[in-house]
DNA sequence: ATGAAAGCGCTAACAC
DNA sequence: GTGTTAGCGCTTTCAT
């Protein structure tokens, strides 16, 4: 790599101090009172160089990276890549850069990124946190690091979050197959402590209890994150076996989903007349479905704005008050709940 | 922000200079010969006082950031967010980490990006370059940055590449439909100069005058960019009308097909009865289409991973010979080009 | 109106 | 064995 130019170069072309190159380039040359002409010449020499600010330089003095760390569970599930996207937008905006890593719903790794993206200095974290993490935000709260969780968040820690209203989309979800002559509702979940998929089953059960149906535990199937091709079609098999079948399916996230239906579509199951469908989240995939799918939007482009507003105002003023938000689905009701 | 721990607090508190400490923590004890009783003590302060080098101080030292410029079309579009994933996994096993960006095809963006990212000193780009960036690239290897164009190349540029056959995967996609008994291949790609579009359609003619079959302008279907919406519908409805329509469709994305078929799926055809498709790329939308596409499969793993390889042997010897990698696609057949 | 110089955190050549 | 110091590129205080 050819020698970049520094301020150094063009102080010296210009045959000025550094300070006064500085206080031009960063418009500052009022408060400065640089001269006119001086000014000009200095602006000429740097476009003449093509003078690029070395960034690193500028954090190591200012103590601000203008970087934010983005930690998701998998950058490749279009469920995060769309929350990126929209993160990647919105720090633009406000001049930040974006460092991201994919934690696998692992807590080692998300260690670990969390330690690399801290020594490279990032200003503030947006986390979608895995099982586990809890030390690890509670330490980033603890030496004064900006946070901001996505998706999850821990109900025992003091931390700034926005998520979705989970257990009130789920209840919406139930009531609305009921309501639609469901009475055996089976959920498809995952065996997790997170708090977006626990808030899942609290709303499915409360909303069955609240018409009087009781919980079978042997309706709600818990499919292991790293095992999902292996339960899937196990677990599944096993909701729709036995004496007391379900008549429908509540699939708690988007690639349950779309492992299910894939499950299903073997199956010799018409939806929604054999059995109705409801899941979270939309998909490419679910268009071709032959049955469009009742599913429970969340705002991805609201929660992801809002946690790098929340997350610079933080940065801003660690002194400003915490935030927790949550932000309402909304269920789509299509076709595949119908009686 | 509480104030972090630098080697100098460490130095004070071992009662050492930050030399020493620098070395033990770097684990050059060995060649700078420090004691052994001072090397432990330095490391168990360090470990006391939680630690974290500045990685910012580091890079600003070293001229190196380790730090990887990542531009691609859109991050929330799977076949990027994939290989940005890729991308992230292969950088971490050597020490990089990424910073990503989307261009939007836009050239305006994609200067943009560049800018910022050089500035953070990135030690090197992956870009999959939009239209009308050459001079960008040109610019970039002319100050020595080191450099890998992915997906997309420009032939008039000498760059490192790793991209697919274009070019043959399309041949073998003619030859497939037309042996299958489609004479009449209608093609849907965009009105792009893009290099990996450009090289479809030159494969998809040849294919078919190799067949003897004459290449009709008529059957040729250029979507533009922002205007999918809008141009699938009247330019597939076009394709399919008027008294020589098509009896097949090769879509030349993955994007284009799943509007592509959106579209179709409104239509009174049957695939492949009525009308053979083929596409690019996968996508979990397809497993729910009632006829199961055949379509090009890109190793992108292969192609991401060796972009990042490419990218680090740059980085550490500039000096290193230009690598121009094409990698054969394959062609998975299946009921949507029947006869 | 301009320049000298300290210092952000770190490394490494050099001196002792 | 260990410490001193210059310097990476930049900002900013303080002299002049």
């Amino acid at each position: 790599m050819k020698k970049r130019v520094s301020i150094k170069d063009i102080a010296e072309a210009a045959g000025v101090s550094t300070a006064l190159v500085s206080y031009v380039l960063n418009n500052k040359e009022k408060e400065a009172r640089v001269g006119k002409e001086i000014a000009i010449k200095i602006r000429d020499i740097a476009k003449q160089l093509n003078y690029q600010p070395n960034q690193l330089a500028k954090s190591l003095k200012s103590g601000k990276s203008y970087t934010i760390g983005l930690i998701v569970a998998d950058i490749s599930n279009p469920f995060f890549a769309n929350i990126a996207r929209t993160i990647e937008d919105e720090a633009k905006k406000n001049n930040y850069t974006v460092i991201f890593g994919s934690s696998d719903e692992n807590a080692e790794k998300s260690k670990d990124l969390i330690d690399v993206l801290v020594n490279r200095q990032v200003d503030g974290f947006i986390i979608a946190p895995t099982e586990n993490s809890q030390e690890q935000i509670k330490d980033l709260e603890s030496r004064g690091i900006p946070l901001v969780l996505i998706d999850r968040y821990f109900p025992g820690i003091s931390t700034n979050y926005v998520a979705t209203d989970n257990f009130e989309a789920s209840v919406d979800v139930v009531n609305h197959l009921v309501e639609n002559g469901h009475k055996r509702v089976g959920l498809v979940t995952y065996d997790s402590d997170l708090i977006n998929i626990k808030e899942r089953q609290r709303g499915y059960e409360e909303a069955l209890r609240k018409h009087g149906i009781s919980v079978n535990p042997s309706m709600i199937a818990k499919i292991r994150f790293g095992n999902i091709e292996e339960d899937i079609p196990a677990r599944i098999n096993a909701l729709l076996e036995g004496d007391k079948p379900v008549d429908s399916i509540f699939f708690a996230t988007n690639t349950l989903a779309l492992n299910g239906l894939k499950h299903i579509n073997t199956l010799d199951y018409k939806v929604p007349q054999d059995l109705g469908i409801v899941c979270f989240d939309e998909g490419d995939a679910f268009d071709f479905f032959y049955s469009p799918l009742t599913h429970v939007y969340q705002p991805l482009f609201e929660v992801a704005s809002k946690a790098v507003n929340v997350l610079i105002e933080q940065i801003n003023d660690t002194q400003s008050p915490k935030k927790e938000l949550i932000i309402a689905s909304e269920l789509i009701i299509r076709k595949s709940s119908g009686a």
